[in-house]
RNA sequence: GCGGGUAUGGCGGAAUUGGCAGACGCGCCAGACUUAGGAUCUGGUAUCUUCCGAUGUGCAGGUUCGACCCCUGUUACCCGCACCA
């Protein structure tokens, strides 16, 4: 056939349609070939539909997967929706159309476009998180946090998005930034819900050791974590009986401590609001920081700005020394204990305070030059009693920790950067946290078996200007009676975030339909774990630890067969627009996967977007690209014309195939498409080089391009006559020997620089191979008058001489 | 500031992990077929060159018979975290 005449759109749609109707894609709960669970992340189905970045990312496993399957595995490889949230809501609000039929017409448009792309998703599992069977159980799955105690309402100080009237998580606020609108992100006091993850964070950092993800993912987990040892010290008050608690990783330094810093928001300032004979100041101080933005807190770094407490005084415990407290906002309320022991003489921010404040600074060890600034290093111990004369950091950590301990004055700590995760908000389209609150029980969870508590239809999505979730003006909801006294009693109106839905998605794949279980055990004892995990970068901080956090409490509740959901985790790099910037619709530069589709084909598209670059790099667009790719394929349908008979590989193209099959199997598991391409383009230049193909070749080359091309190989294979379909056929297998050539060419180098190219048999001795070397002509000229000193035979690569003039 | 990464032709990127740098594709040049070519096919394409060769993987050194690869220093860019005590 003739690639003029090879129409791709309806060759495409054709295949599509038969794949569906032969329900090859289709997971299979019971089967005796091993199982093979491959996921990637489900789409949020917003209204611009589908883009590249989609396409780049779910195409490395649907690669995968493909070529599994051909390898006998039964292949999990499923897809869903991922559809509460706020662009839906804010659209319905827009418009004012229901985010329940925004929703369900995006879902629509998408699975139409993953369809037409001709992803290899078993179709009969989709999962939508908004649907009702669905959030049943994430509600389920709180309500089994709550039971535990991981969930739970604190009033503390949270991050507030002003322009979407929502408490954002930390994961959501990241540079101080709301992650959705982009707006400047405030410090709020507000009663919320949260999950304790924090509980979770040591399981969250062991568990990476037992997993295959990728270094920079497991990195970034470890840092987000962000465990930290120390010590927490009870510093009495001089004038009040209190102590002032404090976390430090230096206990050793304790007797360099000159002054102590709070922070701005800590209770002390409060209590004892009498005894503060500056408490004007204080509050004109907390008012000054409570106006800063989270930007220009952090662009303010190296100014140090704060106000000494008068009337109230530190005691060192180790020492008895009174002590300045100062409030500064270089401390936060939100890690240790919001308070700390300065020591300016090895800490660089308490250097930077004690300059401008004019306190003392005491060296406690030896080492640096305190007029320069604060000594981070380590070094001998000095005016420091019993820890004097200790030269490593460890033992005198130690030492201190013990001494502090019998003392009864502070013990061992251990700090996290990760916070607790604020999970409610006040939004509409979310799953309602099935809780009510009764005058007389107080929170009480909704029973079980009244699950799902449904979202009820609304006319007005807006929230509150008074920061209250939609559902509040609703009394036919809020109003109700206590699950346990019947007394009356008002429901939560606040909604799970968008990530509650996507934290235990991959549980529900294995058993979609189950009314009576998230999941029936037998099916999870089959699948679990996904054994492939791809997905983007900006989750690693985000979904990936909440999902596994969700999963290994499931896990300590006996409800799911293994400690880590994701047995290997991989990331795809951005696809940059044809300018090298990042696709935006305000620079202009975004490129619609349907526009590629309907210009050349979906095949020609999979096949891009895997041959562009190194598939976890980021790497631009280029229309001359897909073009290339387009010519490649066609070059592969103008074969079929060509194709002799033939049941074995001819002798002179037997060892290119076995070769290619090596190279594009292992390419393949290390998603290294490109070069899997790569190999493929030059078996086919080869071919062509040669002249002929026979039966055997061409399916064989039919076969492996399949996973990349499936339409195209599938119209290929049974245009040649073939038995059923291609993605069903066995995938080749190659013979390590017979991908050995009869000779090869190695260079010859003299004094480490080539000077000629023999050819020797590729089973050539060290000995015979430089003897080959030395019998070339050119050689043989630049050894007269030489000593050859020392010859080095790399096999099958080359030879070295080292040679000197003779004597 | 801390952590991770990257740097190779005009461009995207290869290089079996210490052994022929530039696979493969794009672009470009030349030719063929054409009324035509932005279709297709064939050949060429790192730089310099006195055509012998010389140089070349951000920069400067080092180890080695041999370095894109290992070591030391340095510069630029990207990503993540960031006053974390």
């Amino acid at each position: 056939m003739n690639a003029k005449e090879y129409q791709y759109r309806q060759v495409e749609e054709k295949w599509q349609q038969k794949w569906e109707d032969a329900g090859v894609f289709r997971a299979d709960d019971k089967s005796g070939k091993p199982k093979f669970y491959a996921l990637v992340e489900f789409p949020y189905p917003s209204g611009a539909g589908m883009h590249v970045g989609h396409i780049k990312a779910y195409s490395g496993l649907e690669v995968v997967s493909r070529v599994r399957r051909m390898q006998g595995y039964n292949v999990l490889f499923p897809i869903g929706f991922d559809a509460y949230g706020l662009p839906t809501e804010n659209y319905a609000i827009k418009t004012n159309t229901h985010p329940r039929v925004v929703t369900d017409r995006n879902i629509e448009r998408f699975t139409a476009q993953l369809k037409r792309v001709g992803f290899s998703f078993d179709w009969d599992r989709v999962v939508d998180t908004t649907e009702e069977d669905y959030y049943k159980w994430t509600q389920w799955i709180f309500l089994k946090m709550f039971e535990k105690g991981l969930a739970f309402r604190d009033q503390a100080l949270v991050n507030y998005c002003p322009s979407c009237k929502v408490v954002l998580s930390n994961e959501d606020s990241q540079n101080g930034k709301c992650d959705i609108c982009h707006s400047d992100i405030v410090q709020k006091s507000k009663d919320v819900w949260y999950l304790r993850i924090t509980e979770y964070a040591d399981k969250l950092l062991e568990g990476l050791e037992q997993v295959d993800y990728l270094p920079n993912v497991k990195q970034q987990q470890v840092n987000w974590i962000g465990r930290s040892t120390g010590a927490f010290v009870n510093f009495s008050l001089k004038e009040v009986d209190e102590t002032l608690r404090i976390y430090t990783t230096r206990p050793d330094t304790l007797f360099g401590v000159t002054f102590m810093v709070i922070a701005p928001e800590h209770p002390l300032l409060e209590t004892y609001q009498d005894r503060i004979a500056n408490y004007a100041d204080v509050l004109a101080y907390k008012a000054e920081c409570a106006k800063k933005s989270e930007f220009e807190r952090t662009q303010l770094v190296k100014d140090k700005t704060g106000v000494c407490i008068q009337g109230l005084t530190a005691i060192n415990p180790v020492n008895g020394k009174e002590i300045p407290i100062y409030i500064s906002d270089y401390v936060m309320m939100g890690y240790g204990t919001g308070a700390i022991m300065a020591v300016p003489a090895h800490d660089e921010r308490d250097y930077d305070f004690a300059k401008k404040f004019g306190i003392d600074i005491i060296p406690v060890i030896k080492g640096g030059d305190l007029n320069e600034g604060a000594y981070t290093g380590d070094g001998e111990m000095i005016n420091s009693d019993f820890l004097n004369g200790l030269t490593n950091k460890k033992d005198s950590i130690e030492k201190m920790i013990g001494e502090l301990s019998a003392r009864g004055i502070g013990e061992k700590g251990v700090q996290y950067k990760m916070k607790d995760w604020a999970f409610n908000r006040q939004r509409y389209w979310g799953e309602p946290i099935p809780i009510v609150h009764c005058e007389h029980c107080g929170m009480v969870a909704v029973p079980y078996e009244e699950l799902p508590l449904r979202l009820p239809k609304v006319e007005h999505f807006e929230p509150g200007t008074d920061g209250e979730s939609p559902l509040a003006k609703l009394p036919e909801f809020v109003n109700c009676a206590c699950p346990k006294c019947g007394k009356p009693a008002r429901r939560e109106t606040d909604t799970m975030p968008q990530w509650a839905g996507s934290s235990w998605y991959f549980l529900r794949y294995i058993d979609p339909h189950n009314p009576a279980a998230f999941a029936d055990r037998d099916k999870l004892n089959y699948w679990m774990p996904v054994d492939w995990y791809n997905g983007g970068m900006e989750h690693v901080t985000r979904h990936l630890i909440y999902s596994r956090f969700w999963h290994k409490f499931l896990y300590d509740l006996g409800e799911v067969p293994v400690a880590e959901p994701y047995a290997k985790r991989t990331a795809q790099g951005l696809i940059l627009g044809p300018d090298g910037e990042k696709m935006s619709k305000s620079k202009g530069n975004v490129i619609d996967p349907l526009d590629v589709v309907d210009e050349f084909g979906a095949d020609v598209l999979r096949t891009y977007v895997l041959f562009m670059g190194d598939y976890e790099k980021a790497a631009p667009w280029s229309e001359n690209g897909v073009k290339g790719c387009k010519r490649f394929l066609d070059r592969v349908i103008n074969l079929l014309d060509t194709v002799q008979d033939g049941e074995t590989f001819s002798p002179a193209l037997e060892g290119a195939f076995h070769r290619t099959i090596r190279k594009v199997s292992e390419d393949i598991e290390s998603m290294k498409f490109n070069t899997a391409l790569a190999a493929l383009m030059t078996l086919l230049n080869q071919i062509t080089d040669g002249g002929s193909i026979n039966r055997a070749e061409y399916t064989t080359l039919l076969k492996l391009l399949s996973p990349f091309a499936p339409h195209l190989a599938e119209e290929l294979w049974s245009q040649m006559g073939e038995q059923g379909m291609i993605c069903t056929a066995a995938w080749p297998t190659y013979d390590a020997d017979k991908c050995i050539e009869a000779s090869v060419e190695i260079a010859v180098q003299i004094n480490g620089k080539i000077r000629a190219r023999v050819q020797i048999p590729s089973d050539a001795t060290a000995e015979q191979a430089i003897a080959a070397a030395k019998a070339d002509g050119k050689i043989a000229e630049q050894l007269v008058g030489m000593t050859v000193i020392k010859e080095f035979y790399a096999t099958g690569k080359l030879v070295n001489l080292v040679i000197k003039p003779a004597q």
